[in-house]
DNA sequence: CCGTCAAATGTAAACGTTTACATTCCCAAC
DNA sequence: GTTGGGAATGTAAACGTTTACATTTGACGG
């Protein structure tokens, strides 16, 4: 049986009080006597429940870290990071993946109760209205590139549109106009960014829309590899792929060496998000950049200053994360055209 | 404020026992009661609080998952087994990574103390006696590939041993007697277990073991750069490059490829863990492979079935994760050396 | 030697549940 | 009509803390 507080204070011949005292804020207690009741403690092995404590303080010092179905690199870059914030700050994380349907986020939620000081949500799928029913209104919440981002609460969203139309804007620089676009989850917040950031770079170049070229996916190796299957029917019209994801990128490419094409110069292909590995696939993968770890780690610091009683209300931060374009070798000028010094000059580019 | 059970006891006009009695097993109550409580329940949106719950029940449905400082894919396929299990049955996981100190992981198992069931220790670097030392006796307790790993505890451990074993001689049946090893953490139990096998494979085919082969290394994709210059120093001495995880094997091709080298004509590569993405890289890597998600998975379901009162003591299980080839196209027979149809054969292999 | 006061420590209530035990209720059997 | 008994419900203790308030202690000035 694990020793409780009582047991300390039996043994050091004082009240349980004094024990808690020594134990938290060392509310003034006799240094003899703090000095006894930590080796006693300590040889009890004794640390508080933290039940029995977050009852009483109504701190629990756990933040909720609600997940979708999230797979590779990414999934485990923004738990990192979120955790390694949450543990300097004496924090620990409940991490819950995999939520679709409203029952799971139901639960889940419910789960949190009393069990958190706050909660993170990653949502991109779910009805914004059944997922904002349900938030708890007593406890902090960041929703973080959720599809029912709101006002109401502290928001940090990735620039999904922007980061894609940046990229297809660097596609038609090297000269390609028939840029396929392996899409991400119906209904996916993220999904819908990139493929509308897609859409306005076309737009904006006077490239006229093709909607065979938009291959629906769902961010899953195996999508890539299907997607690239079916857009390898239209070849050679198109010359560049837009993936919406890296893990969609890679199994794209894989896809196509089977084919026996050549990358880039025979189509160019290109990813989202810059997970860790990309840049040492074969070719490097550009890629659109974005700060995955700080993502967790922002989260959790939201959730930290909203802890703070003189923070607690007060205008909510709407936090817009910007990408970059990651610009390496999986993709070259448009096959068969000369390069222009200009072009030549992108491709170099950043490493 | 969030509603308590007091609440809607008031509200439904009769004790709060009932409600309890409402909300967990039904306990025979008035079909009449039950449908008033429930529907006020719902209508203040009650949820009982986990942590009074707990402090009389003993039981808070966590279990603590304590991870080194993974990386990449095989940290989230970990998490994603395990929360997947734990969900189906009600429960939730506290994620805890990054320990490497003593004091880091006396404080870990200190945070966890009150908020879980049960704890699955993942630990191949803490030195044993520290970590058995510190973790608590009431708790169920599964040891993952952990160095400490011990009679008195469950364990689940991958058979780095043999897998390595079994690579190594697949590389020599390809032709290959200079190979090298680019390994993983120093005192880490998988890179102790690897290196191992490793050897045992050259010995037992007679092969003269060279330190020199054996290059440092520490699982990061840094690593795998670093430790592959190093080996183009040899060359052509080496003719296969087996590293100790897939990650050093990703960005050892990289370093490979920007040397002019081609694989696996001019040099063999293969990693440990055949993470998801593995069978999409150029060349498709060859790789020992681990069941990664299951780990976490079987982890789970061991703890909750100590938590079984009735098997709760009793016999240890001590569990040996078997691992298997997955031969793919980054290994292949030692250049300039004429494939006899044996290694025609394996080549071919599985998929 | 007493009263005062601050410092040190103790006492007990509170947090929100579950559950053993007590009570009430109602109906059936005598 | 009384009694017995099971079903439904209520009462209160317990879980292990924190903390407001009460009490004890001891030093010191008068």
């Amino acid at each position: 049986m694990r020793s409780t507080i009582k047991d300390v204070a039996k043994q050091a011949g004082v009240s349980i009080a004094t024990i808690s005292r020594v134990l938290n804020k060392s509310d003034r207690v006799r240094p003899a006597t703090r000095d006894r009741v930590l080796k006693i403690a300590r040889k009890l092995k004794y640390s508080p429940n933290a039940a029995a404590r977050g009852l009483i303080t109504r701190r629990t010092e756990g933040i909720g870290l609600l997940l979708p179905d999230l797979h590779g690199e990414f999934f485990s870059e923004i738990i990192r990071g979120a955790d390694q914030t949450a543990q300097l700050a004496g924090f620990h994380l409940i991490v819950s993946s995999s939520h679709s349907s409203k029952e799971q986020i139901e639960s889940a939620l419910r789960l949190m109760h009393g069990r958190v000081d706050g909660l993170i949500v990653m949502s991109p799928l779910i009805n914004s209205e059944i997922l904002l029913e349900h938030l708890p209104r007593s406890l902090p919440v960041v929703l973080l590139n959720t599809l029912a981002s709101s006002r109401h609460y502290d928001c940090i969203n990735t620039d999904g549109f922007a980061g894609a139309r940046d990229m297809v804007n660097y596609l038609i620089r090297l000269g390609h106009r028939r840029i396929a676009m392996i899409c991400g989850s119906v209904n996916n917040r993220e999904a819908i960014d990139r493929l509308r950031g897609y859409r306005a770079a076309l737009k904006a170049n006077s490239i006229p829309h093709d909607p065979l070229l938009e291959i629906s996916g769902d961010f899953s190796l195996a999508a890539g590899q299907r997607g690239m299957a079916q857009i390898l029917q239209l070849r050679p019209n198109v010359t560049a792929v837009f993936a919406a994801n890296d893990a969609m990128a890679i199994s794209a490419i894989a896809a196509l060496r089977e084919a026996g094409l050549r990358i880039p110069d025979d189509i160019s292909v290109c990813g989202f998000d810059d997970i860790p590995v990309a840049r040492y696939l074969q070719p490097a993968l550009t890629s659109v950049h974005v700060p995955i770890r700080d993502l967790g780690f922002m989260s959790v610091e939201l959730i930290l200053k909203r802890l703070q009683p003189e923070k607690r209300t007060g205008k909510t931060s709407q936090i817009h994360v910007a990408t970059t374009l990651s610009v390496r070798a999986s993709c070259g000028p448009v096959a068969g055209v000369v390069m222009s010094r200009d072009q030549e000059k992108l491709k170099a580019g950043n490493q």
